[in-house]
DNA sequence: GTCTATAGTTCGATAGAC
DNA sequence: GTCTATCGAACTATAGAC
């Protein structure tokens, strides 16, 4: 009985274009910021536009999510193979308007049901990657033992990472200097300086 | 120039229930839930009596934030002077409700600048009182050393319980539970097994 | 694929009666 | 201290023309 409702393809550019505007908005004014009328204005188009795309605003939710959680999921497998793993998952992690918008979706997560489940379905993917790439470079760095079970270390460095971001995004300043400098020591001391090698070789 | 607006006294009890129950609908559905007519209507009262007491929705969330922020202060202090000051602050911490609220503040003042100033403002003093308190333990513990200042200890518990807490309350499954147990071993270790105190003696 | 037009909600905030 | 009434604005979503 549902009525044959139109929708946009997969593959449209404007869809692609709907769909980063959404992610601007998030990072930059909240994700209550974002409204049909609010993202058709910045992308130069009618709301129903938007509509037309995704029929309603949690449709467009879960479809940034989605496109960003691929993404990212790819770009994490690739980037924990590199000859620095830890500092490799130290640097994505901290990424500043990575961790913005995935707080506003974990805001969003916590009062609506179906992206609560898609986002948690992502975020244990992120980590079962993490665990198969980095479960053995922890053990040998020490970081790791009977005691300590690689998968506490990894909640523990997405929790660093988020907090001494989010704080220092605050404006916060009590601790954050002296963290920031054990969590530099303790790379250091697994996998030596920083190199600048950004990824593209080997 | 400024029109002598209205404004309830501090120490109406009207007043307080409004706070208390833009409190839960922050818990419950969100800040962006918040509204003047949603708050009146779950108090039971009209939606302008929310501006006689708040001109603007963000006076209402300032003082939420700081009703909240002096109440668990004066909290903290004194469950940080107890028996097993770090267990207090782990369960301090890790309390659901609170943990969520503090989210959406966050969220919160990520975007509005009035917030994010008194969010940082307090978050820093509970650190302090923190620090104050606990620096010498964590050091007697071995947790703090020449190589671990207490501030990178507190800012770790403080990132590890949030989102330990917040994890589970999306239905994540990978690392938690070895997360919590090893805090449960480290807390066991640090200060032996968790006292059926209650705070009220001593 | 993009638009106009519109129905139906909900919101912030104020003026002013009681 | 609490209310009614109201203005002006923003929102979701749909129907249907082009």
């Amino acid at each position: 009985m549902a009525t044959t409702r139109r929708m946009g393809t997969e593959t449209s550019e404007t869809r692609f274009r709907l769909l980063d505007i959404t992610e601007r908005v998030m990072i930059e004014d909240g994700y209550a910021a974002v409204s049909s009328r609010r993202v058709a204005k910045d992308a130069g188009v009618t709301p129903a536009l938007v509509h037309y795309y995704f029929a309603t605003i949690d449709d467009l939710f879960l479809e940034v999510l989605r496109r960003r959680g691929r993404q990212q999921l790819e770009r994490h497998e690739r980037l924990l193979g590199s000859g620095q793993p830890l500092r490799a998952l130290w640097s994505f992690s901290s990424h500043q308007a990575g961790t913005a918008l995935l707080m506003e979706f974990m805001a969003l997560a916590n009062h609506r049901k179906t992206i609560r489940k898609e986002l948690a379905e992502f975020a244990d993917e992120f980590r079962r990657i993490e665990l198969r790439a980095l479960s053995s470079h922890l053990e040998a760095y020490g970081l790791a033992s009977d005691d300590v079970p690689p998968e506490a270390v990894l909640v523990g460095i997405a929790a660093l990472s988020r907090t001494v971001v989010m704080e220092e995004a605050l404006g916060m300043s009590v601790g954050l200097g002296e963290t920031r400098a054990l969590v530099e020591r303790v790379l250091d001391r697994c996998e030596g300086p920083a190199a600048t090698d950004d990824g593209r070789s080997s």
